[in-house]
DNA sequence: AAGACGAAAGTGGTTGA
DNA sequence: TCAACAACTTTCGTCTT
């Protein structure tokens, strides 16, 4: 029998909770009845816990942790060994050889695919800045992907894109379609649409992104001080208690919000620059300052800075 | 002269029959 | 599958600073 690690589970079948986890093939498998529970398994959490540095080097079985940027997540496949020969007539035989080489054959297709698109993966994440995390997390969705065959049709790199968005927005440090375009050289819409796919044929479950989420990040490139950054967030939860925010795009948002907090903090920029580090049009910023003036009761503010330059 | 404003027409995506 | 619809963009003329 090869390596087999203990993965404590209960079996949907007969109810016994010792489920074992293959790790040559990757599958689940139920000790008790046999039941294959699922196929191509990936296993992300550890399942021990650690609670100080002694256990856990008892504990840990691997050195460095597995990684989903690399593309072959550091564990080598190789189907079936030739031990396991003696124990197999003729036929068998022939059966195995011929089982061997479809699975070398996909799994090499898979991991040529991977490789390269770990790699393009790597490049669009640093060229974005992105945190580590956030890649990891992109590389952990287009390994599912391939995995579900999803690339299929779709450009590798237009699934990379949408696989990192996907990643951006779920741990809330959005970048836009037009900057993900930017650094992957992918249309915008494509990006848009394989993000879409994607996310719901694995069933990934995104939160619209918040508008201050992006406030940090813009208000950077625009030299803004920090009082104008807490200002803008101010006033994106104030519109967000008047129902001013769903609906509407959150750049948008985010670029009037700081446009305001801007004008009133005395360090005016003017809607063009704004705009283009939102990556939103005038028009957009000034349909949404406006709603904030209405209401939310900024004027007085405004002017009265105004006034004091 | 630059920036702000707003009207009008066009685009891509969502929704509901 | 199609049409209505809302949000956003593009374009452009006018007003304000």
């Amino acid at each position: 029998m090869g390596d087999w690690l203990a993965f404590v589970k209960k079996c949907p079948e007969c109810s016994g909770i010792n489920l074992f986890y293959y790790k040559e093939k990757g599958e689940i498998i139920c000790k008790d009845c046999g039941l294959v529970v699922e196929d191509k398994m990936v296993e992300f959490d550890q399942e021990w816990r650690e609670f100080d540095a002694e256990s856990a080097a008892k504990k840990r079985r691997a050195g460095a942790p597995m990684s989903y940027t690399q593309f072959d997540r550091g564990l080598g496949t190789e189907v079936g060994k030739k031990a396991d020969l003696y124990a197999l007539g003729a036929k068998g035989k022939n059966k195995f050889f011929r089982l061997r080489k479809w699975q070398q054959r996909i799994s090499t297709a898979i991991e040529r695919n991977l490789k390269l698109a770990l790699a393009e993966l790597k490049r669009v994440s640093s060229y974005l800045k992105l945190p580590g995390s956030v890649e990891e997390e992109a590389s952990r969705i287009y390994t599912m992907a391939v995995q579900k065959g999803l690339v299929r049709g779709r450009s590798m790199e237009s699934v990379v894109a949408g696989a990192i968005y996907a990643a951006c927005r779920r741990h809330d440090v959005p970048r836009t379609l037009d900057e993900l375009s930017e650094a992957s050289n992918i249309d915008k819409k494509e990006i848009g649409r394989t993000y879409r796919f994607v996310t719901r044929e694995l069933g990934i479950k995104i939160l619209p992104s918040n508008p201050s989420d992006y406030i940090a990040r813009f208000s950077t490139s625009l030299r803004l001080n920090p009082e104008t950054q807490t200002r803008s967030v101010e006033i994106i939860e104030q519109a967000q208690n008047v129902e001013l925010t769903s609906g509407r795009g959150p750049t948008g948002i985010a670029a009037a919000a700081l446009y305001v907090a801007a004008l009133i903090n005395g360090e005016k920029r003017t809607q063009r620059e704004v705009a283009d580090v939102a990556g939103v049009t005038e028009v957009t910023i000034r349909n949404r300052y406006k709603e904030l003036l209405e209401k939310l009761d900024l004027e007085k503010e405004i002017k009265k800075t105004k006034k004091r330059i």
